[in-house]
DNA sequence: GACGAGTGCTTCGGTTTCCGAACCACTATG
DNA sequence: CATAGTGGTTCGGAAACCGAAGCACTCGTC
């Protein structure tokens, strides 16, 4: 499904980009800092979704850029292939972590409108 | 503090990368998935900084992009300046809103492990 | 008052990442 | 056979990031 190369991907456990100690929120922080990370697996927290679906929905992403955050996501435990891409169990944990996130923005949102 | 020049911030109700939507969930999806930006926020709830101190603490992130953050994140009304660097009511909502994170990243770092 | 030592940045050349159109191989469906 | 859709990869150009160096300033202190 992806190049299984040498992707360089962040885990816990190991020092990551800015964070020599591998304390697991800064691997986290490195993985979900990455461009479209975080909308990768918003959007597929809506459904399953294949490749070119996927990359609809994140309107207009680079597809070689999705095939490299799924690679990573896939190897970190967050997304899982097959059929269609989908979240894993550990990845649903994770969206719902970031659910607050929504509310965050609304209010955000009613905060700049002052 | 930072130049004021033309930014290019993301913000709720404008059209982001990744979404002409203008919803205000994708542009913080936007605003937090650029990189050391989480990391700074992150950091900032350890308490407040001056810019050199906040550099040491993100462990040699480059000046020139923590100039950039902190000027987005201000723009973005995350952060305030002024003595030190802090972040205001809404930053600190917004660390509230990240807290499952680290939660979620202790059961990602054990799943990973086994 | 000249010396560090620390601060808040900016500059700039080099590296990495991202972008996106084109393309390839494959599977329908008509 | 043609057309349309899929899951990607390739690659040249653009944007973002990196980090050492430097600048202007303040704060002791000798």
């Amino acid at each position: 499904m992806a190049d299984e190369g040498t992707p360089e991907v962040p885990r816990p456990g190991r020092p990551v980009r800015g964070s020599e100690t591998g304390r697991p929120i800064m691997a986290a922080l490195d993985l979900l800092g990455r461009r479209w990370a975080l909308r990768v697996i918003w959007e597929l927290h809506q459904g399953p979704a294949g490749f070119r679906e996927l990359q609809r929905r994140c309107e207009r992403m680079s597809s070689s850029v999705l095939s490299t955050r799924l690679e990573e996501l896939t190897t970190a435990r967050v997304v899982a292939g097959g059929d269609r891409y989908r979240l894993t169990p550990l990845g649903e944990r994770l969206v719902r972590a970031l659910l607050p996130l929504q509310e965050w923005s609304d209010a955000w949102d009613a905060d700049l409108r002052e």
